[in-house]
DNA sequence: CTGAAAGCGCTTACAG
DNA sequence: CTGAAAGCGCTTACAG
């Protein structure tokens, strides 16, 4: 069933029916009626690959994730779905399954870009009006994509000021650690990704900045930079604990959540309760956590948002419309559930 | 850059230009080399677009999830994707979000209907070559689909013969029982699923033979029928143990990676030791038992297969070769790891 | 209000 | 070995 055949069927042309089924030209209400009766009693569907060579527009969006296993990788498409279903765009998707392949040794991807190009290509044959592409949080992908399609890189970092980038903000880190003050700790534990990493960099800052606001004292021993590994939070936490009991946190913030229920688990094995005679707060609101007992408190990041944002982005691209913000900064929020004991 | 400006910059018409550039016909050496120079040097992307159009083919494959979130979906994601990308096909996703939605009411999921339908719709329009359903394991999706496109169901169940279809085998649960015999158990409890669940009866008549055969008279109290949740992991097992030590099962099989480990949890709370006095194995192989602590034995799912054979499948179907199966199911495999304790 | 015609970028018999 | 031409299914000025 194609346009013409409707024509023959309606007894017009292959124009008026086009005209009709868009909603566009000027058709008398008795024509239009008869046509979209003949469409829909034949269901046409029509070819929107013919329409996109014709308009030189796909109403395609190319997706390129580092690796979709992992989660905020699926929570971010799910958002990117949201705006293209509602707006009328596809999805385009390529995995690049770099998770296995790079095992956080984020320096080797370069190895990888051959890989990415390729998957490039192929959107831009494909004609997708543009490209979202998934990192990981760790990573700065500057440089990564070469290609004339607009792309918006999320969830990763880069350093080219005209490229678009939607992600979220370490603030939280600030009011997580104030957070933990005004629930009266003073000595807080804080165990960190690798150093070299944009977002532990960043968080530490906030940590420190909420700590000197509210007059206490920075000490480097309770500073743990680690891999972002449950075996790290477990061996940090034993660290922090083996201190005199006077001087030990009495509570922990850590970067993210397997970190922190290592931690939780030495202090277990320490016989030191959680939340009674520690606090602990994740990062990152993984299911883990969710189901952990107790229940962690943690900090969520707006991942379907920046799905959604991004996908607007690219949307409003290619309608020529402006974009108010190049760079997009979605903040963070704490969950509070059962790690955290508030004390005076 | 187009065919036609290729063409002028050789010398050739464009007929030749797409000969040399597919390497079909019979185009001089000399003049393909020029041709293939020019089009590397001016890095031309050919139209895929208009390409799919001409050939009536556009090596594209629908892939309809009903939610990318769960992990065992990206994981057949990953599988589509290594095939797609070794055989020149690019992936179309559509994610449903039902898991939110439907909650483990999956009878509800009537009401999603014409949603999928008109994810489908966009599938035809945009002419996939075929169709992957990726469901979640406990679904019956008997005609769900209505469509001429060639369609492969994954991960969940239909009654259609006609249908193509590649899941799992549930035959595991003999194998995981069969192992905790062989490990000195005699009385083993088994936490179940939704007792209307497919999976969860092809589960239990594993578990039930395995029994028979080792001679072990089944004992009802030993089975504990849920609903996938942590909490009632957690519950069964506080039942199991409130039997008097002699009657106890010293082995627990829970159908998925939660419940066992609420399981553990509860065991924990009663000061009964895993793998010491209780042995627990999970399944599903989730991130959440491969942090814990101990590490959970447990199934793991062919998920990867599954994804690459249902791509397979519509490569084969759209190159009107024949397919073998119209049903493939493949093993789990069980992981070992600390859970288990082997006893005489 | 409606139709004839050109064209989007490619491929593929057909003829030479 | 190479080219002229038709056509994939649609849209869109243009003319009436």
């Amino acid at each position: 069933m194609k346009i013409k055949d409707i024509a023959k069927l309606a007894g017009v042309s292959a124009a008026t029916v086009s005209y009709a089924l868009n909603d566009t030209g000027r058709v008398s209400q008795e024509v239009k009626q008869r046509i979209l009766d003949i469409a829909a009693s034949n269901n046409y569907t029509p070819n929107l690959i013919a329409k996109s060579l014709r308009a030189n527009r796909t109403f395609t969006i190319g997706v390129l994730v580092e690796d979709i296993k992992v989660l905020a990788t699926s929570r971010i498409i799910n958002g990117i779905q949201k705006y293209a279903e509602s707006h009328g765009y596809q999805i385009l998707l390529s995995d690049l399954g770099l998770w296995e392949k790079i095992d956080c040794r984020y320096d080797e991807a370069v190895l990888y870009k051959d890989k990415i190009q390729s998957a490039l290509g192929l959107f831009e044959s494909l004609q997708a009006d543009g490209i979202i592409y998934i990192g990981m949080h760790d990573r700065n992908v500057t440089g990564l994509l070469e290609t004339d399609k607009p792309v918006v890189y999320t969830y990763c970092y880069t350093e080219k000021k005209n490229d678009f980038m939607v992600t979220y903000s370490n603030d939280i880190a600030y009011d997580v650690t104030k957070y933990l003050v005004d629930a009266g700790h003073k000595k807080i534990g804080l165990i960190s990704g690798p150093i070299n990493s944009t977002p532990s960099h960043k968080r530490l800052l906030g940590y420190q900045t909420a700590l000197m606001e509210s007059g206490i004292e920075l000490n480097l021993k309770y500073i743990s930079v680690g891999n972002w590994e449950y075996e790290f939070g477990y061996s940090a936490c034993m660290e922090f604990m083996s201190m005199s009991v006077k001087e030990r946190p009495t509570a922990i913030f850590a970067m993210n959540d397997l970190m922190a229920i290592g931690a939780i688990e030495a202090a277990g094995k320490l016989g030191i309760r959680v939340p009674e005679d520690l606090s602990v707060v994740g990062f990152d609101d993984t299911e883990i956590g969710r189901y952990y007992h107790p229940k962690l408190t943690t900090v969520a990041l707006p991942l379907q948002e920046i799905g959604s944002i991004a996908a607007k982005i690219i949307d409003e691209l290619s309608n020529g419309e402006p974009v108010q913000d190049q760079e997009q900064i979605l903040p963070c929020s704490l969950i509070k559930r059962e790690t955290v004991k508030e004390r005076k």
